[in-house]
DNA sequence: ATGGCTTTCTACGAAAGA
C-alpha cells in the first residue's frame, strides 16, 4: 500500500497536477493539506473519476485537509480533540479498509505555521502540537497500524534545511517546535523518511520567492509519522521532487511511503 | 529586507503562508 501526503496550496489551482500525480504514482491513499476551499466547492467528481473515495474538511480561504483513498473509508473523524473552540480545518482521520485486507488508520494533518513567534499564532501552534501529542497517546493505546501524514511546519533537525541559519528564530525551527516534534517520536512514532536514510538535502518545500527552487534552498517539513505496527510494514519512502518543476506548482511536493500488504 | 511569490476574497489592496 502506498500512502502519500501533499500540501497542494489550493486544490482548485492544483487539480490537474493532482490528477497527473494520481495517474502516474497510483497511491492507494493521498492526504492533502491547504485545500483553501469550502466543502461544497471541493472538486469531488473529478477525483472520484480517478478512482478515489473522499473524506474532506474544508473552510473558506485557508487551511483544509482531505483523505483520498482507493479503498473504503470508515470511522471518519473530523478535527483534533482537545479544544472545542478550534474552528480551523487542520485535522482529519479515517480508517482505510481494503476489501479482504488489513485496515490502517490514517490522519491528514496541517499543523499551524506559528509565525510570527511573538504573537498568539505561535501559542496556537504549540498548544495544537500538545493536543496532537495527547491524541497520539490515545491512538497508540489501540495498538494499531496508523500513519499521521501531513505538513507539520516543523524542520526537525539542521540537516533538514539547506540553510538552517536562515531559520533560527522562525516558528518552524524554534526549540519549542522541535521539542514537541521530538516528543511525538519519543512516544514511539517513527519518522518514515528518517527511518530509511540519514541523507541530507532531502526537502519537501521550496519557497516561491528568491529563487529558492533554482538554488535548492529547501526544507523538509512534510512528514509521515508511523505507529510501531505501521513501521513494521514500511518498505520505502520517496519524495516526488520533480513536481516542484512543473508549471504553476505547489510550493510543497508529495512524500510517499510504501507499506507491505 | 520592512518576504523578493502565490492564493484568496462581497478583491482592485491586504492577509496568510513559511
Amino acid at each position: 500500500m502506498q500512502i502519500a501526503t501533499w500540501n497542494v496550496n489550493s486544490i482548485k489551482q492544483r487539480l490537474e497536477h493532482l490528477l497527473a500525480f494520481a495517474s502516474t504514482e497510483q497511491p492507494d491513499v493521498i492526504c492533502l493539506q491547504e485545500l483553501k476551499c469550502q466543502n461544497e466547492a471541493f472538486p469531488a467528481l473529478e477525483i472520484e473519476g480517478a478512482g478515489y473515495n473522499i473524506a474532506h474538511l474544508g473552510q473558506k480561504s485557508f487551511n483544509g485537509v482531505a483523505i483520498l483513498s482507493k479503498h473504503p473509508l470508515e470511522d471518519i473523524r473530523i478535527g483534533l480533540p482537545g479544544d472545542a473552540t478550534d474552528e480551523q480545518a487542520r485535522y482529519l482521520e479515517a480508517v482505510v479498509a481494503p476489501v479482504g485486507g488489513a485496515a490502517i488508520r490514517v490522519a491528514s494533518i496541517y499543523l499551524p505555521n506559528g509565525n510570527p513567534v511573538d504573537t498568539p499564532k505561535f501559542d496556537y501552534k504549540l498548544s495544537w502540537m500538545d493536543r496532537l501529542i495527547q491524541h497520539t497517546r490515545s491512538l497508540l493505546a489501540l495498538e494499531e497500524a496508523f500513519v499521521l501524514a501531513g505538513d507539520y511546519n516543523v524542520i526537525p533537525n539542521a540537516k533538514d534545511a539547506a540553510n538552517p541559519q536562515e531559520w533560527v528564530g522562525d516558528a518552524l525551527f524554534r526549540p519549542e517546535s522541535k521539542e514537541r516534534f521530538q516528543a511525538l517520536l519519543n512516544l514511539g512514532l517513527i519518522d518514515a523518511l528518517r527511518s530509511c536514510t540519514d541523507e541530507a538535502s532531502l526537502y519537501t518545500f521550496w519557497d516561491y520567492q528568491a529563487g529558492s527552487w533554482q538554488r535548492n534552498n529547501g526544507i523538509r517539513i512534510d512528514h509521515l509519522l508511523l505507529s510501531p505496527q505501521a513501521a513494521d510494514l514500511l518498505q520505502s519512502v520517496s519524495i516526488a521532487k520533480e513536481l516542484r518543476s512543473w508549471d504553476k506548482p505547489s510550493d510543497h511536493v508529495p512524500v510517499i511511503a510504501r507499506l507491505k500488504q
